[in-house]
DNA sequence: TTCTTTGCAAATTCTTTGCACCGAA
DNA sequence: TTCGGTGCAAAGAATTTGCAAAGAA
């Protein structure tokens, strides 16, 4: 039982176990997605990999079935954002919710303990076996706030 | 300034507002989203028209076109849920999340305060300025939990 | 009259599937 | 050898768009 896997482990550990094979797509999926922590779609997955006739290319049905067995091994978490899915790093990744910006689309990152407790707490009065949740606060970042009230500030000049 | 608007006389002032027309249409649509309080999609609502050659008949685009009015008029609320779109009542229905019974789809609505004092804090401490939020909390509800203990039950004689 | 709205058909976008061949075990 | 996996092309599902005709103001 090793203490700490890295996510190709975990990957081919979960292939293991359910009579699955181990080939280069998977293979390199998994380093391109655990290659950089952020949340992306398929699409940008897709244009992050080697194009057709290259190296290593891996075809879009490829690419949206492992993504699949990747939620499914625990490695990824999916959501959804206008209309498309978003997948973030789940494995070995501390719980987390977003912040969202209406303004520039940004996803922002944040951790409170207080909304597992609250979550919790509500599936207990409501008899609900909670087993996750999902959490997305949406507004107007600092960034795009100040660009705001000083495009406001340049009116009224 | 009336003191409580119906959803329709609150559409009928966003369209003069904006300069569009009252239609049949939209007459008809508002009326049909505001005669039971539930979560739909495009689709439910649609199944729930007259048919095409019947009376009051709209089509599929204008019903998509319409129900998106109908958020810009702050009267519907949108979300995604499997990958598709989901509404729910906004004009005149308190604030509330959703618990999502991962077993038999269904949605069922609670109130906290707790999660509007919570979402505002941080905001505050990230400086980024809430508009709303949108949190799900996704497990197994009573029913399905005690039928699934009972099937576990039998399985076992 | 003017300009928005509608319905139709077709296009788009994102994702999934059928199938023949390839390849891991 | 045996199945599962892959790429290709095509299908699907949900939603949107172009356009000509209809309709509100």
């Amino acid at each position: 039982m090793p203490v700490s896997q890295t996510p190709i482990e975990r990957f081919e550990e979960y292939l293991v176990a359910r009579g699955l094979r181990k080939t280069d797509q998977r293979r390199f999926l998994v380093e391109q997605v655990f290659s950089r922590h952020e949340h992306f779609d398929a699409d940008q997955l897709i244009d992050q990999l080697p194009r057709r006739g290259d190296a290593n290319y891996v075809s879009r049905p490829t690419v949206y079935r492992t993504l699949k067995e990747f939620v499914d091994a625990g490695l990824l978490r999916r959501f959804e954002l206008n209309g498309r899915s978003v997948y973030e790093h789940d494995y070995g990744y501390p719980e987390h919710d977003h912040l969202y910006c209406v303004k520039c689309n940004r996803l922002i990152e944040f951790q409170s303990e207080e909304i597992a407790k609250l979550r919790d707490e509500i599936g207990r009065t409501h008899r609900f076996r909670v087993r996750s949740h999902r959490l997305i606060i949406q507004g107007v970042c600092q960034d795009c706030s100040s660009r705001q009230s000083q495009r406001r500030r340049q009116d009224r000049v």
